[in-house]
RNA sequence: GCCGGAGUAGCUCAGUCGGUUAGAGCAGCGGAAUCAUAAUCCGCGUGUCGGGGGUUCGAGUCCCUCCUCCGCUACCA
């Protein structure tokens, strides 16, 4: 069994910011996830460096725009090394391998085809020398940024025939329920579809910086299309010497709604008109929104992920993301939500869960976790856990899943206080029930840190290491039987010092 | 304007195919306990489920209508 999941590529033309991460993040858990369900994984990541804004940007800083990207494309690199991604390959669309195969793909489907000869009409902007959206245009059909007159202009360029797609995307989406979730992104999508496609350019004639068009090179390929490819082509050149397109394709990609019809609607025609199978399916998320606006440098309220991984730790920042919020709707975030869930439910709840589990066995067990069954009343509580957080994981519900591993770490304190452990340790008779007890919270413990692991990767792998578990598998409550000796633990979540 | 989303306890939100007294977490108030990072656990909610109308034995959950906020509306990487 194999998973192939994706982030999107991250355009070079800014900074990394939370909300590159938060996309990168919930990849990574779902990478991890399978990687702990012993399945074959492939994660991809990477950037996007051609196209106009690029070249904009580049001028704009008197750099060229290959420049720009050799500086840009290690800031996103760092930023997932910085939250502990997993990826198993970071992607540039510069690559030569990229920019190879997407020519064979182009290529493929102009021969299939799909692709003619057209003309481009449009409102340009001499300055900018442009062409502008709808969107773009100012009042009495201005350029917004020069202030000056746009000119109706025609341009002539290859395009892909995506009005012939419309019947096969619509049977795709009948048929695939799930092709794009939640529900109302899959609406979205799907009333686009049927409210009539038109044709889209797949190429610039006056652009220079991007892959050229195999048989008209005078001409690059529009910027969405070569990077919609690197999901595709990332899996011939990525492991080395070894092309993984048939071990992991196709698919599941996630993403952020602003690109929703570009993945949704574009690139499953496309790679229709390639013949190649489509995606197994996306995701799409929300925006994670603070103090009610979208994050932005004008408004200044951008949460730095440098700071707060500096403050909280990176794992902090991986659980906050979908606790806080439910993987796919906006939701709000803030420093002060942040440090709440960080002090009420790390520290309070799991942190010291943990260190009370191991401080009495180490006190009355001299740290060895007891050979002994579990009590059926906290063993049930357990039944079923594993398989729901797999059947919520496989449908990227994060934050639902989520909520079922937390109710075990309550479910864990509220079992120490109704046994009372350090009651039971001052009465002989009970030396057994202690026994059940004490192996009860440690395998409870334990099954729980699995669970989570993916989500916070490096705190739980120090807690099963002095849990004595070397395995990183989901497992069962009861699979492992008792007698392990624990280790020293210093706090997972250290409590913030008040200034 | 079209299409779509959201409007549920002070705050953040769950509520699957319509079905028993509408839930969770946080915050707040009261109590218990001391193994632990003074952490934990228990108890406490008379909420017009945005307004109005309708269907139904029964609606937060379906239909109509109105209000508020947001997104989308064709090539924003």
């Amino acid at each position: 069994m194999s998973f192939y999941v994706t982030t999107p590529i991250y355009y070079v033309n800014g900074e990394p910011h939370l909300g590159h991460a938060y996309s990168t993040i919930a990849a990574d858990i779902l990478a991890r996830h399978h990687r702990q369900r012993g399945e074959d994984v492939f994660f991809l990541t990477g950037t996007d460096e051609h196209g106009e804004p690029v070249v904009q940007q580049a001028e704009a800083e008197d750099v060229t725009p290959r420049e720009l990207g050799d500086r840009l494309a290690p800031r996103f690199k760092e930023l997932a090394a910085k939250i502990d991604a997993s990826n198993d390959f970071f992607i540039r669309t510069t690559d030569d391998g990229h920019m190879k195969r997407v020519q064979e793909i182009v290529q493929r489907v102009h021969d299939n085809g799909h692709v003619y000869e057209g003309m481009y009409e449009g409102w340009y902007c001499p300055r900018c020398a442009d062409f502008k959206t709808q969107s773009e245009i100012g009042p009495d059909d201005t350029c917004p940024i020069h202030r000056i007159p746009l000119t109706r202009e025609e341009q002539r360029n290859w395009f892909f025939r995506l009005s012939s797609f419309q019947g096969e995307l619509e049977r795709l989406y009948e048929k695939r329920r799930d092709f794009v979730v939640p529900d109302f992104r899959r609406n979205e999508a799907l009333s686009f579809i049927k409210q009539g496609l038109q044709d889209v350019s797949l190429s610039r004639p006056t652009l220079k910086w991007g892959v050229p068009v195999p048989w008209d090179p005078g001409q690059v390929i529009y910027v969405w299309f070569d990077a919609l490819l690197n999901y595709y082509t990332a899996l011939g050149y990525g492991v080395e010497g070894e092309d993984v397109t048939e071990r992991f394709w196709p698919p599941f990609h996630i993403l952020a709604k602003d690109i929703l019809k570009f993945h949704a609607v574009y690139w499953p025609a496309f790679l229709m008109a390639a013949k190649i199978e489509v995606p197994r399916r996306m995701f799409i998320h929300g925006y994670l929104l603070m103090e009610g606006h979208k994050m932005s440098k004008s408004l200044g309220n951008v949460l730095d992920p440098d700071e707060v991984i500096a403050k909280f730790g990176a794992d902090a920042l991986r659980f906050y993301c979908f606790r806080e919020v439910s993987f796919g709707q906006d939701g709000q975030i803030s420093p002060a939500g942040f440090e709440a869930r960080y002090e009420t439910e790390l520290a309070d709840q799991y942190g010291n869960l943990a260190n009370r589990v191991l401080s009495m066995i180490g006190r009355y067990r001299d740290g060895t976790v007891p050979g002994a069954e579990a009590e059926t009343e906290l063993a049930r509580d357990f039944e079923g856990v594993p398989d729901r957080v797999r059947a919520l994981l496989d449908e990227a519900e994060l934050t639902q899943a989520l909520e079922e591993i937390w109710k075990l770490v309550r479910r864990l304190n509220q079992y120490v206080e109704e046994t009372r452990p350090w009651e039971l340790a001052k009465d002989d008779t009970a030396s057994e029930r202690l026994d059940a007890v004490l192996y009860g919270l440690a395998e409870g413990l334990r099954v729980t840190t699995l669970l989570v692991h993916s989500y916070m990767p490096e705190t739980t792998g120090r807690l099963l290491e002095a849990l004595g578990e070397s395995g990183r598998e989901l497992a069962e409550f009861g699979d492992r039987r008792g007698g392990q000796a624990l280790g020293e633990l210093d706090p997972l979540f250290p409590k913030l010092q008040v200034a």
